[in-house]
RNA sequence: GGGGGCGUAGCUCAGCUGGUUAGAGCGCCGGCCUGUCACGCCGGAGGUCGCGGGUUCGAGUCCCGUCGCUCCCGCCA
């Protein structure tokens, strides 16, 4: 934790109102500033420090608005004076006094307030405090994550927690200000609901009253507002808490939180016309990148061409090459077993670079964890290469893949020879990778884009089976031909910034018909289609306007604003890596009353609390 | 489900090749101090080395298991 908190104290001033006829306090602790000198003024706070020099104690008073200098002096503080010797960290504060001017010697230009201090008068000690487990702010060594979650409620309390917090604020305020003048009702969905087939498990509540059965905790209110936009609603939106019961990752929790979106008559164009107006009004009140109008649009094969991704970081070059036409009729065993196998051979130029036999070697694993089988690196030496590989290739191979791949003296090359789904997975991670590595990224430069005509299906070689890209209620694009699934495009987009995807929508199918074809490209029978979404079915054959939306990843959003390492520096009480929370202790054991009552019997039981 | 990293005082960490009484800074407690703002000075308390087992004359250190935190893969839009 920096000690930077001072400067953001000022940005969050014009969001409060000042505090009146409040019996503890009529201003905030960062507003005791120049223009309230000589005022008799009541601050009230948390004890950030103090200073006891024995005839003259300084406390430093912190509220979210910053810190306060208060002076207690043995003539004129009175009781106060023997009330602030025994002040202790984090003791809850209020007082009243004059706001003086400091000397100029004694202006601390640290603090914002540090040009005047409050010489008190009275003091009344509202609430004392146990010792902290941590000091709250002042001091360079962050704190362990797990003591900051097991005091969340202490953490909280410090400047990055609170500044991160208040832009998330602002964000989803902002957010709801747009929407409200563009005319979209915020509508709540149901918590309890019923499972929906988007893939990833559910959390399930069991029923009371219906033992055996479960309700499902909604990872999206996406049926809902379609069902919305059949009620004639036109335009919903929802910051809509979402549950998915998989496991976590950096960016990634088991609740979070959705910014969602539904219009009714509207195309892939209005949509992304009114969320790009959307992203621009929310940038521009919390200080994001500019958007210019229209933005940029990329088609998803243009993207897996080039980033190997979907949702590639346009700030550096680096980008995939093909390299399947130089190596037609190559003897390496390697490289002609996968061309013959239908695979694909695909590489990257990270340029002129000085790196260890050892990092390589790095390269090699972390090409392999991300499922490569191996990894082909190379230097541009002369016309050839200085590589492990290269007395497997001819010289005029080699001369061509240089070519291809733009190379140039002592160009490091790195290629991957695999299914194409492998190799643009593994040679697009690792661009990410050398991105960073090499320091390419320029942090004061975004890139937003539009990846548009994705895939209706993408097809599962594990399960031997189609899958919905999106999701099963996207709408194809064009002629949909029902026999060719692999041909089909859907009406379905993604806005990505700077590599990550922050939101993703489609246009959805409203002919129940439609609905049908797709259900049976993904293989769900029409009885099971029935029985799992026959609402929805049913409620496509009464009156269902062409609608679509969109959905950003509220967590993530504001994290990538504040530049937060993990997005549960973005969420006030966020789970651990293992989906715990360490200030609660949930998830509990229940006692065996509670499982009766809901029909529910353990076959495994856990160890008792922790 | 799999792989990597970490776990020593309230906090952040050091602790070599196994060696005798486990350290530092901050914080905490007591005393002194009228211009500090990471106040200063003097003194003090504080440890199940995550937990369990094993190897050894001897384990914070080595081995096995386990728990927790974390990052990544799988999974998840």
């Amino acid at each position: 934790m920096s000690s930077a908190e001072q400067g953001g104290a000022e940005r969050t001033l014009g969001d409060l109102p000042d505090p009146s006829a409040n019996g503890y306090r009529d201003t905030w602790c960062g507003r005791v500033l120049t223009d309230r000198v000589d005022d008799e003024v009541r601050v009230a706070g948390w004890v950030n420090r103090r200073r006891d020099h024995g005839g003259l104690i300084f406390i430093d008073l912190r509220d979210r608005t910053g810190i306060v200098q208060l002076v207690f002096h043995p003539d004129t503080s009175g009781p106060a004076f023997e009330l602030a010797h025994r002040l202790r960290a984090e003791d809850v504060l209020s007082v009243s006094g004059k706001v003086v001017r400091r000397d100029a010697e004694t202006i601390n230009p640290a603090l914002p307030t540090g040009e005047v201090e409050v010489a008190v008068a009275a003091a009344d000690l509202l609430a004392d405090s146990e010792t902290p487990p941590f000091q709250i702010e002042g001091y360079a060594d962050d704190v362990g994550e797990d003591t900051r979650l097991r005091y969340r409620y202490l953490d909280l309390r410090r400047a990055p927690m609170r500044e991160a917090l208040l832009l998330r604020h602002r964000v989803t305020s902002a957010m709801r200000e747009f929407l409200g003048a563009e005319g979209f009702v915020d509508v709540e969905t149901p918590v309890l609901t019923r499972s929906t087939p988007e893939g990833a498990r559910d959390f399930l509540v069991p029923s009371r009253q219906q033992q055996g059965s479960f309700y499902a905790l909604p990872q999206s209110p996406q049926l809902y507002k379609q069902l919305l936009m059949v009620s004639g609603f036109e335009r919903y939106f929802q910051i809509a808490r979402c549950f998915r019961d998989e496991s976590t990752r950096a960016d990634r929790q088991p609740e979070f939180t959705q910014l969602d979106v539904e219009m009714s008559f509207v195309g892939v164009d209005d949509v992304i016309e009114v969320n790009e107006r959307l992203l621009s009004q929310v940038f521009a009140a919390v200080g994001g990148p500019e958007v210019t109008m229209p933005m940029e649009r990329m088609a998803y094969a243009e993207s897996m061409e080039r980033f190997g991704t979907d949702r590639p970081d346009l700030r550096f070059g680096l980008e995939l090459v093909d390299l399947g036409s130089a190596l037609q009729g190559t003897e390496f065993k390697v490289f002609k077993s996968v061309l013959e196998g239908g695979g694909s051979i695909r590489g990257i130029n990270a340029g002129k670079r000085e790196v260890p036999r050892k990092e390589l070697d790095g390269f090699i694993s972390r090409a392999q964890e991300l499922g490569a089988k191996g990894l082909v690196w190379a230097f541009r030496e002369g016309d050839g290469w200085r590589s492990p590989t290269a007395k497997f290739l001819s010289d005029a191979e080699l001369a061509e893949l240089n070519r291809l791949l733009g190379a140039e003296e002592g160009d490091l090359l790195l290629l991957v020879a695999d299914k194409r789904p492998v190799t643009d997975a593994v040679l697009g991670q690792m661009r990410l990778d050398l991105g960073e590595r090499f320091g390419l990224i320029d942090e004061n430069e975004d890139r937003l884009v539009w990846i548009v005509d994705f895939p209706l299906f993408l097809y599962d070689e594990a399960e031997k089976r189609w899958d919905a890209m999106h999701h099963p209620f996207t709408s194809p694009a064009g002629d949909f031909d029902p026999s060719d699934p692999g041909a089909a495009l859907s009406k379905a987009y993604d806005v990505v910034w700077n590599g990550q995807e922050i939101g993703g929508g489609s246009i959805r199918i409203h002919d129940a018909k439609v609905q049908g074809q797709v259900f049976d490209v993904l293989g769900i029978a029409p009885e099971v289609a029935e029985a799992r979404f026959g609402f929805l079915l049913e409620a496509l054959r009464y009156g269902a306007p062409p609608h679509g939306g969109i959905a950003y990843g509220i967590d993530r959003f504001v994290q990538r604003l504040a530049d937060a390492d993990t997005i549960r520096d973005v969420i006030a009480f966020p789970k651990t890596a293992s989906g715990f929370d360490l200030l609660t202790g949930a998830p509990a054991p229940v006692d065996a009353v509670q499982l009766r009552e809901v029909g529910v019997a353990i076959h495994k039981p856990g160890k008792a609390g922790h």
